[in-house]
RNA sequence: GGGAGACUAGCUCAAUGGAUAGAGUCGCAGACUUCGAAUCUGUCGGUUGGGGGUUCGAAUCCCUCGUCUCUCACCA
């Protein structure tokens, strides 16, 4: 497919011998408004070097490029060169590019030998899935799909908190008021129940906090009694988050978790201490970042455990060696800049040069309408819960609606889930949100079930024209473009032309938020274009030249639901 | 108090320094005997938090003030 861009700036360098490639690359636009044209040339900065009007630059240079054979037209409005792009041609390469590609419309190679890591979900063993932790799964886990998609080497990782105080506490709760038999019977409610009694109590009992602070020491010594309780409550929590990932269908290349470093870490602090880094304060041992605008940052505690910053940092460097990374992502909350802020810098003062490669992807809060989610207090709102609400409800419309499918419950689930996942990459990730039910179950407008309603719409008429038809439209047997030129064909056309720019911005701005809000522009068009024009008609060559159009919006539609971690159901 | 981020239509959100700031939702008015109405069409809706500045041009860059959120030593 030619890139119109390159090609128009191909076109303006003859005439604009002054400018670089480079500046008249970045000064193409796209028009606010498609009558202004599909391409726009603004010739303000112009004006100083030809000591022109701009105005009359525009018109000189429209009046200079506008018989060129990839135009329609091209004319001047004040200092802007509007040019409009021969449709028929466009369209033509455009349906011949996606029909050819396919399932890889949108893929590409750019990444090729790039490994690039993902950290991403990581929740704390024995406590419940809830839906604060729905943002980093399934951002994290449409960056997977998205820079998997460009060819990257990807490797997805589950950095489990599986270690720290709060096992301290957790012990010591199932200590004083637990059983096995509740434990093995509910875990996550039962483990969570401790630690929610372990909170309320240790307000009374302020000793208790040091004492959770022991045992974690004993746990990392390797305490084997210490350990076994450790290692049964991991094995049982991970049951249920395995649970969650299978209805999101997510999965992971690495549940290293926390814990997994424990035993890298002797390794970093003896590094840190040869670089002189460390220092002891009030008998903990810090980095101090001062000089960086940062507080210092505490890699051991007074008793000598580890903390947090020291694991990953631990975990960072295990991951150069062991994967040698071309970017290490993180998918963490934007609380914690702080904390890799600091961390990276104090791997850049360990001389790592990779330290540029980790990139801290920070997504904004879920809060309730009462306030911040707390699992101590018991204010949540739990994860599986918003699922199976929305695939219940999913179900009931599928009922109502009557429409035949082979398998109601899979696609419910498709499209109940779809419309969670969906609802949480359409806003820029920093944004911080107040969690809703009536929006996260509003299944009109711009939202999941649209989009797969698009898409299955699609596939309706794909089936209603019939087999011979699909076949002849996908080899492009009597395809002609000038059947695609009217304004709702070459709009649906020019947004299945972006997608893959669009996937490639996603990659680069870490923000799956740009592929959602287009595919609802692509699904958007297809419906306008669907209300416009009728496609299932008479004449053949206009019948299968429109098919061949439905074909390229389904798959663009399509390629691009899997990239948020989607399905795309064929009726629903 | 220091640091970071957010602030755009009633609500939820868009907008590589460019043209008349756009969608969805809500409200109102329409379109199913026709390819799926989870759809489409029209309409209403704005001092882009306030004030300065830079620029031919600012929601966007700089300064300042305000509101909210997060964060700042032994949680993660």
């Amino acid at each position: 497919m030619v890139n119109y861009k390159e090609l128009i700036c191909d076109i303006l360098a003859e005439t604009l011998t002054d400018m670089s490639r480079e500046e008249i690359m970045g000064m193409i636009e796209i028009p606010t408004d498609e009558k202004m044209g599909d391409y726009a040339f603004p010739c303000f900065k112009l004006a100083k070097v030809l000591r022109k009007a701009p105005p009359l630059i525009a018109k000189d240079v429209a009046e200079q490029i506008k018989d060129n054979e990839i135009f329609e037209k091209v004319e001047n409005v004040n200092a802007y060169v509007n040019m409009y792009i021969s449709r028929a041609n466009f369209v033509d390469g455009l349906v011949r590019e996606v029909n050819e590609a396919g399932d890889n419309f949108g893929h590409s190679t750019i990444g090729e030998g790039k490994k690039v890591i993902v950290e991403f979900s990581s929740p704390n063993i024995a406590k419940p899935f809830h839906i604060g932790h729905i943002r980093s799964t399934v951002i994290g886990n449409s960056l997977y799909k998205i820079y998997d998609c460009l060819g990257y080497d990807t490797v997805r990782i589950n950095h489990l908190g599986d270690y720290g105080t709060q096992f301290g506490k957790m012990i010591s709760a199932y200590r004083r008021w637990g059983n096995r038999e509740d434990v093995e019977r509910e875990p996550i409610k039962t483990l969570l129940s401790y630690y929610t009694k372990f909170h309320e109590e240790a307000e009374k009992h302020p000793e208790l906090e040091q004492e959770a602070r022991d045992i974690f020491k004993r746990l990392e010594d390797g305490e084997p009694e210490e350990m076994e309780l450790w290692q049964w409550f991991r094995d049982e929590s991970l049951k249920e988050f395995t649970k969650v990932y299978k209805m999101l269908d997510i999965e992971f290349d690495s549940y290293a978790g926390e814990s997994f470093y424990s035993d890298k870490m002797p390794r970093i602090l003896d590094e840190l201490n040869e670089k002189g880094l460390l220092e002891e304060s009030r008998g903990a041992q810090i980095v101090d970042l001062e000089k960086y605008g940062m507080t210092p940052a505490l890699v051991t505690k007074s008793d000598g455990s580890t903390l947090y910053i020291t694991r990953d940092i631990a975990a960072a460097v295990y991951r150069k060696e062991h994967y040698d990374f071309y970017k290490n992502i993180y998918v963490v909350a934007s609380q914690q800049n702080l904390h890799f802020q600091q961390w990276f810098k104090i791997v850049e003062l360990l001389g790592y040069e990779w330290a540029k490669d980790c990139v801290h992807v920070p997504f904004g809060m879920v809060s309730l309408k009462d306030g911040t989610m707390s699992t101590r207090k018991g204010r949540v709102v739990f994860l599986e819960d918003v699922l199976n609400k929305a695939v219940d409800k999913t179900r009931e419309i599928i009922e109502e609606k009557g429409v035949a499918t082979e398998n109601i419950d899979e696609t419910a689930k498709q499209v109940g889930i779809g419309a969670v996942v969906f609802n949480e990459l359409s806003n820029n990730r920093i944004k911080d949100y107040v969690f809703d039910w009536e929006k996260v179950l509003n299944f009109e407008g711009e939202t999941g079930p649209y989009v797969q309603y698009t898409h299955a719409r699609a596939c309706s008429v794909l089936r209603k024209a019939g087999e011979e038809a699909v076949s002849k439209a996908e080899k492009l047997e009597n395809f002609d473009p000038q059947v695609l030129t009217s304004d709702s064909a070459y709009e649906l056309a020019k947004l299945i032309y972006k997608l893959p720019d669009v996937i490639v911005e996603a990659a680069g701005k870490y923000e799956p938020s740009v592929v959602t809000r287009h595919i609802v522009d692509i699904a958007q068009a297809f419906n306008r274009f669907y209300q416009h024009e009728r496609i299932l008609v008479e004449d053949e060559k206009e019948l299968l030249s429109k098919l061949a159009l439905v074909i390229a919006a389904k798959t663009a539609i399509k390629n691009g639901l899997a990239l948020l971690g989607m399905h795309a159901p064929e009726k629903m």
